[in-house]
DNA sequence: CTCCTTTGTTTCATAATACGAAACTAAATT
DNA sequence: AATTTAGTTTCGTATTATGAAACAAAGGAG
């Protein structure tokens, strides 16, 4: 039993705000059974949430909506993380070369978290994948690509506090099948992700090399696999383990050189956020 | 006075999470401190945060940061407004023909919010903006592209409910000037926004012309004065109105046609959804 | 090295707060 | 007109969040 919420309500308010999410729009008894929650209670979170300004109900329908404010938030903690900004514009290149969505992950313990993504219009069928969402290590393309950076010891503690899913027919579920393709993985440069974790999805994935700390970063290349045949495999191949090098060679030169550029704009957004804080004061 | 929230932790949680978000990483005095909670409280709520998966303490710094998990929550919202989709790809190639950034905004009360924007990489100085934030009505180029379409008592509304502030020299501060601004914009089809929200930087928007409804949404192309002299305004307007047509068009043929391809890709989303709930229902 | 300050964590009695049954209103539905 | 259902409000009560205080642990100063 893993102990209990400090808070009774966090759980509560939460809940219905990623119930709000989910459903797009919801009515109070949607809510009050969903979380199961007494009406009174769900009528009291609601609103709130909407004192707050996470919530609102429609003038018309007089259900209740999420509105943006998380959305700001989000972007606030996104607009914090530099190596974002640093890698999108080598990704959307690779896009544009391959004419295929790029992903870039960050490893959190035994999964990797979508922090962008740059998706290729060109193409009708969209790969579903949402930033901010989570995909283990072990059955996904960029995982492995990061998990074969790792030592020994470390990649067994991730087995072993994975919860092991066969996924798809492809999935990896023997441990020594998984390391002998982390071994392939390291001769090789990049990863391959073979429907193990989707079933119609190619990737080809490959970490990013660091100045540092080890593994914490990587990037795929996903498609379905009628446009992802072993000929055209080698082809992205190739264009991966150079953007790969770009990518490097730009994050060595970040440390040691213009720091200064990222402060500026750092001072800039500061400066934004002051003429916001102010405008706000003045209500 | 505004009644006060109906739950009061809720405030406390939200608060906490956003003064993460943020600060970046904060530790506990430091919050205690910054939203003036007692030590004890803030230790509570930041664990309650914690519990929930929405904050974490790092591991080496003993600090508090806010997850990626609000990012996530953030997009399951976005995901869910169809209209970015459908107007993404004009967008982009609007960027691309100008090279500027653009944004898309969605109306909200007397303010707008940033819904969508797509940056221009190859100029190093960005603009600052964040999507879910908001700027007033009535003093930026969305805004006021979407007034012009408005009825006299509903443009009055809006400026009577509005807090206006002389933001820089050349904010409009007159109710009549700002309704004479209106007919003009009205006549020109695209409204401009010369450095009266912010110094230095210039826009020119315009409202979508939507099916149902009036004015819920407009785009602009954002700029230093110095990359948009009057030259510059008038190439941009050409693009900006054209722009405009095609969504229309395009608007227009997806109210009577070919809703089917949303439903499809709703239907591909929520069996995405469901194996994620699978997976972490077999925990 | 020791003392002192600061930060983070835990405990616990108490006050405040969230809780939910019930009553009530207003739409829909039959 | 009668019945059901959704949404809102009230209020006594039990639960829960609260914060003072004690404790632990990690720097910093002398």
């Amino acid at each position: 039993m893993e102990q209990k919420n400090p808070i009774q309500v966090a759980g509560r308010l939460f809940g219905v705000l990623e119930f709000l999410a989910d459903a797009g729009s919801a009515g109070l008894m949607e809510v009050s059974v969903a979380l199961d929650l007494n009406k009174t209670t769900a009528h009291r979170v609601l609103n709130s949430l909407i004192y707050m300004g996470y919530a609102r109900q429609n003038a018309v329908s007089g259900r209740y909506e999420p509105t943006f404010k998380v959305v700001d938030i989000a972007n606030r903690i996104m607009g914090r993380v530099d190596i974002v900004q640093t890698v999108r514009p080598y990704l959307r290149k690779l896009m544009e070369a391959t004419g295929e969505t790029v992903h870039f992950v960050e490893r959190d313990g035994n999964d990797a978290v979508y922090i962008d993504k740059v998706e290729s219009m060109s193409n009708g069928i969209q790969m579903v994948s949402r930033i901010g969402s989570r995909i283990p290590l072990y059955c996904s393309g960029v995982g492995k690509a990061m998990a074969a950076e790792m030592d020994d010891w470390e990649i067994e503690e991730i087995w072993n506090n994975s919860k092991i899913l066969r996924l798809t027919p492809h999935t990896i579920t023997d441990r020594n099948d998984f390391k002998r393709e982390l071994e392939e993985i390291r001769k090789r440069g990049y990863a391959l992700d073979d429907e193990e974790n989707e079933s119609g999805v190619r990737c080809i994935a490959c970490s990013l090399r660091e100045p540092l700390g080890s593994a914490r970063h990587a990037f795929s290349i996903s498609a379905p696999v009628s446009r992802m045949d072993n000929g055209r495999l080698r082809e992205l191949a190739a264009s991966v383990l150079k953007v790969r090098e770009e990518i490097t060679r730009k994050l060595r030169a970040s440390v040691a050189g213009p720091e200064t550029v990222r402060k500026e704009m750092r001072y800039m957004h500061e400066q934004h956020e002051h003429r916001e804080k102010c405008r706000l004061d003045a209500r």
